[in-house]
DNA sequence: ATGAAAGCGCTAACAA
DNA sequence: TTGTTAGCGCTTTCAT
């Protein structure tokens, strides 16, 4: 063993090692065309010894092939990514295709930045949240040449692909459902966002409906930062006391529902009598609280299955065709705070 | 406006569109050597113009450079680990290195080949969580001749830097702080994770000092899979009913303590009179309560930067030393349900 | 079944 | 300040 100047090891190095011409060794290592079982073995033994990893770079440029999929998410501390991720991997797992995640804070500046850096990488495809980007954004995701699937949403026209639920409609039915229940005296709660376009189509869907029965909402309050089920708690005792005639609050997230829910239980109110409760999302990281929050299902592990199969059956030619703009039907379920009608 | 065949622009259509040399093009879009102003707008006036993106896998071949860390934990659906991310990112922000994220689903085997998978694209560092990895994966890591960074945990020696807290000791912490308090019949529960070394070493440190006092844990129970919180609902009035005598309920993670701690208030069980109860990792999500659940810190986003600069510092040959085994020290919060001595 | 040559799109190093 | 040349490590293509 002889100290070498730290340099990574090359194809080369393999190739002088094993005695077998650097072609032949990449066609070992990639498992393509004929190559005898004696020189593979060779090949093989001497990759191992060496503990050659290869050179991804170079082998990109050359093939002009990239086996990255960029997904563009807001945030990952809401829950909801994470677990669109999951749905994603599940897919992807099965190909020989890696996901790469970029991380915006619900801001069009670094969205436009972080799919600029993603996009210099040449991936395969991009999944990326929203329906609302910047001109910039859209005209480099055109230029890209490569799928793109854009998820979550449907209220809108997507560049190229979609799949989500229509945050508008979900809005809609929950008022609907609340209506059907003979609640009339609503509030709403939900976060200081004006960037999250989802959370707001799902508020317009939702005073429409109200306001088409001649309902308003009586009192809003919108949080930022912090502990969802500390601001949820501290939001609901101070709407209440404030508005004390509301007979249903509406979140705009199931956290902050959750803890407004905890709240009522700990002032012994009774819920969904005296005041019913709904959020949205559908986390299942809330089972197990006294009581089970109504709330809408998002679908969002299906949303990134679906978003992951678009990308794969775009990029095989052989494949058969999928849909390629995918409503998906969030269900309610009216747990213990919603009287069913 | 002509239709040419779909071909990703290059640095040599920004030179022809410009009239300036690939050279010099490459320089003004790196800011890089001194270019006069006229020229520098000329190019970037037709680099916009056609939308060009620069094409990282060519540059990062020529330059021998790769602005990526790899960042490689067990799961994305563990709060703890986005939190890790957050303030790795915070830091990383300033730099032009970005991260980019594996998921091991606490498996060896996958970790051996996301390691692999990120080491062939030749990243500036790797941020990797635990102690524990297969000897090929350490053997990666020290052949990749990069800096690495394992974090969480310190119990351990690392192959290159290390940031985090000993979990042997947080454990060893809270069993004194149990003790001390007067409790002395105590059930445990956990994730049925071998795998998870961290959740190990503290049981392993709680014991140890238990014993050291003469006294046993007297029930324990493990679950796997479904809501964290129903489950440490079910499992406490499983382990309530099974072990009536039991003081205190030590749980490997908050939010199976958070469903106890919800439980025993619904059956009005006096906490922390009757029985205390104690969680790890001090999830602000969990505030909002209707009682905070004692815990321990496990500074998770300070591991996260330490990380991001000590990858850093390494990268950097005139920046000041830093620590590169660092052990942070996490503070017992005994909020509502652990009785202060 | 194996090898040799060319070149992917960019940047380091040097020349002008 | 700008341009020229030579590769980075691999794969494609074509020859053997």
């Amino acid at each position: 063993m002889t100290l070498e100047p730290k340099r990574p090891l090359t194809l080369r190095d393999v190739s002088d090692a094993s005695g077998v011409s650097e072609m032949t060794v990449s066609r070992v290592l990639r498992n393509r065309g004929d190559v005898s079982d004696r020189t593979r073995a060779k090949v093989l033994a001497a990759a191992k010894e060496l503990g050659y990893v290869p050179n991804k770079i170079a082998g990109a440029l050359a093939s002009n092939r990239v086996n990255l999929v960029a997904v563009i998410i807001p945030s990952l501390s809401n829950m909801v990514f994470p677990e669109v991720l999951t749905g994603i991997n599940s897919v992807l797992e099965e190909t020989d295709l890696q996901p790469v995640v970029g991380v915006t804070d619900y801001l069009p500046e670094k969205e436009e930045k972080v799919l600029y850096e993603m996009l210099s990488w040449r991936p395969s495809g991009v999944i990326i949240a929203g329906l609302e980007h910047s001109d910039a954004a859209r005209a480099m995701l055109r230029a890209a040449s490569i799928p793109v699937v854009e998820i979550m949403d449907t209220d809108g026209r997507p560049v190229d692909a979609m799949v989500g639920i229509s945050h508008r409609r979900a809005g809609r039915e929950m008022a609907q459902a609340i209506l059907k229940a003979g609640y009339r005296h609503i509030g709403f709660m939900g976060t200081k966002m004006p960037l999250d376009h989802r959370a707001r189509k799902r508020f317009e869907g939702f005073t429409e409906v109200l306001g088409k029965n001649g309902v308003e909402i009586e009192d809003r309050d919108f949080y930022s930062g912090g502990s969802a089920l500390a601001k949820g708690r501290e939001m609901t005792q101070a709407m209440l006391e404030r508005s004390p005639d509301l007979d249903f609050l509406y979140y705009s997230n199931d956290m902050i529902g959750a803890g407004g829910l905890l709240y009522l239980i700990d002032k012994g109110i009774d819920v969904p009598g005296q005041i019913g409760l709904a959020g949205f999302n559908g986390v299942e990281l809330l089972q197990g609280l006294p009581r089970q929050l109504a709330t809408m299902d998002a679908c969002r592990a299906e949303i990134g299955r679906k978003a992951a199969e678009i990308i794969i059956a775009s990029l095989d030619e052989t494949a058969d065709p999928v849909e390629r703009q995918l409503t998906l039907s969030p269900t309610i379920s009216y747990g213990d705070t919603l009287k069913r009608w």
